[in-house]
DNA sequence: TTGTAAGCGTTATCAG
DNA sequence: CTGATAACGCTTACAA
């Protein structure tokens, strides 16, 4: 079967499909029960509350309330009154609601991706930036909420209670977002976008790098070069890359990469790849490879993924990695090996863009003012670059 | 370069590695002000309340709730006065911890996945629930909270505001999460756990389902069959499956689909992946495929990125898949044609998995007692099996 | 070390 | 249609 041209879900699954083809959803077992019982008494069985437990256990609310937070002196013996009434009790620790609306805390951090969650999730690099985020608002007690970027009214992005925000990926979409963020005085960082007043900016030196990795093909004497390029503007569409590109793109990471690649090679072919994945990257190595115009010597993928997906066409094409045509990727995620040496790449901290996203929040929830982030990426010679055959 | 042999972090990110190599961190740019010119000022500054508003606009507290809720009548003129206000105020609505406070419901639901969050959402499997999960709750105008498993005293699991949590990752060390929030009152929705009282299930037919694979091959004539097993133990540990597997196996849907093997073929070599990766795949494929006593005619992967390791490591040794051996999967992801034809495998409603136990929550806080959810596979037979060579 | 009192910002209930 | 009043459950000065 040939490769890559079945699209991009990694999940194997549109619903619909399987909802049809599986007959889904059976409700057989019945093994739960909610305490209705208790729940339809003439008690309304109620969560206890703190001043229940500091009723029975003999002391006062405050008293209570420090034998739980420990924010302050309790005797030994009146912490374990409190604490046998609350087992008693049932009681489960403070309402969260009411500490926060007291502490003026919610212990929540948002992260605003864009569009549907499985898009974003299929990227690599986003995931360790979230592991990397998750690690440090983690120490501070704080968990992620998962926001999309929706225009609606109610939308859990302008109703949800929140700290502070992350905003991921990198699309010019967003601003309705920072609007809706700014208006309820929500501290907001954003990890590779356009740099916006009032939000603080974690970077990455795409542009930087990726001239870097096209000086590297220079050097080796390329000279007709293509690039894939990420999607660029939100309709995610694909095909040529096309002359006025820059006047159309939203997508702040794959402009940066692409200018970044045009300060080496000032007029290049290029062809628009409608998501990072090794089906996109397939395609367009298909389309670049078969050129009426001759096929480059080299090809720059603006992220690893799609370099995958070019050196899979190259070689269903015939030809060899670096022999006939070099391959340069982005990102640094382990290949796995694919038949293929490894990858020629920019290896981006992903990791540590999540890690300094929270740190950044940190200092900004302590009342600082920290400083903006810029991360650097490192050339990784692999084995998919080669000089061109002479 | 060989395949697989790399490890598993599809992030190719270990953060330290990176932080020691590119350098890192440099804080260059400064682009972010929070507003505390203003809260250094005498006037605190702080955000404008509704009471505020309500004032400004020269009505009740109780009027300008309605004005914004939408809750009751208001006169359009009324509803301008206060919109109007609130704009001269700058007010972003009513603050999302006082309102949960009162109305009881935070708006949030949490997802409580075992280990790291990069574990989780390696798994493509996850992250189509994920997202049929996310579609539901949005409708009902939720959003995820994303939590670990972890058993510290004050971690979010413990202290963050939920209306209901679903249960991913099917380890039994979830015993601690669950005892923790059903103590909070929280109703609780596991996907593909063992049955345990008070928390609405999700399942799916992994024992059937298996067996239904393994009987694809029995009637190919197999009769030498090896299984390459998904993490068993919380340890994830690797090698060769011993005979007191079912002793220590805290995973519940491996080791259903393993049962569900075993009622085909009763004794059975086998090998437990410590992920679910190719490059696992490829190290179990290699492991088993070179075995002194021969080779198997057969492998059963218990997931379709160990299948796909199987099958690279069948080519690396030079045998034909299906004809020197036969692999089968298990999930039904977009292979994305990995050189191979399409994998024969049991494909699984993963987004459907989400949706339900979305509309199961949605039931849940309507205070109904929906049934629980039995969810199908189905196999799908491709071109990675046939019958054995005679 | 413990208790008292005063909210945190909203919404629900009920009169007007 | 609008307004007064009373919670929601908790924390934290401050006083004892």
């Amino acid at each position: 079967m040939d490769a890559g041209a079945r699209g991009d879900s990694p999940t194997g699954a549109d619903p619909k499909e399987y909802v049809g083809r599986i007959g889904s959803i059976e409700s057989i077992r019945l093994n739960y029960q909610v305490m209705t019982d208790e729940a339809r008494n003439e008690t309304p069985a109620q969560r206890p509350t703190l001043a229940a437990v500091a009723a029975l256990a003999g002391v006062s609310r405050s008293t209570a309330s420090l034998a739980f937070s420990g924010s302050g002196p309790v005797a030994a013996t009146t912490r374990e009154k409190v604490m046998a009434a609350a087992a008693t009790l049932g009681y489960g620790g403070p309402d969260p609601m009411a500490r926060s609306l007291r502490r003026g805390r919610s212990g929540i951090v948002g992260v605003v991706v864009e569009d549907r969650l499985r898009d974003a999730f299929r990227d690599p690099m986003n995931i360790a930036m979230l592991d990397g985020l998750a690690d440090e608002t983690g120490t501070m007690g704080s968990a992620l909420l998962l926001l999309t970027d929706t225009a609606e009214e109610n939308a859990p992005i302008s109703t949800a209670p929140m700290d502070a925000v992350v905003l991921v990926g990198c699309s010019t979409r967003l601003d309705a977002s920072v609007e809706v963020l700014r208006q309820r005085g929500i501290p907001i960082v954003a990890i590779e976008a356009e740099p916006m007043a009032g939000v603080l900016d974690v970077a990455l030196d795409n542009q930087e790098a990726s001239a870097a990795g096209a000086r590297h093909l220079f050097e080796l004497g390329h000279r007709d070069v293509a690039v894939v390029t990420l999607p660029l503007g939100a309709a995610h569409a694909s095909g040529p890359l096309m002359p006025d590109w820059e006047e159309r793109a939203t997508a702040f990471t794959a402009a940066e990469r692409l200018r970044g690649v045009l300060k080496v090679f000032a007029s290049i072919r290029g062809w628009m790849a409608p998501a990072s994945s090794t089906a996109s990257g397939y395609t367009a190595g298909i389309a670049l490879l078969t050129q009426p115009e001759g096929r480059p010597t080299a090809i720059i993928a603006q992220s690893d993924l799609l370099a995958l997906g070019v050196i899979r066409a190259a070689e269903e094409l015939g030809l060899n990695v670096p022999d006939d045509v070099s391959v340069l990727g982005f990102d640094g995620i382990r290949t796995d090996g694919y038949g293929t040496g490894e990858l020629t790449t920019l290896v981006q901290p992903a990791v540590e863009k999540g890690r300094a996203a929270g740190r950044a929040i940190a200092r900004l929830l302590a009342g600082e003012e920290p400083p903006a982030v810029q991360l650097r990426s490192a050339l990784r010679i692999g084995a998919t670059t080669a000089a061109p055959r002479p």
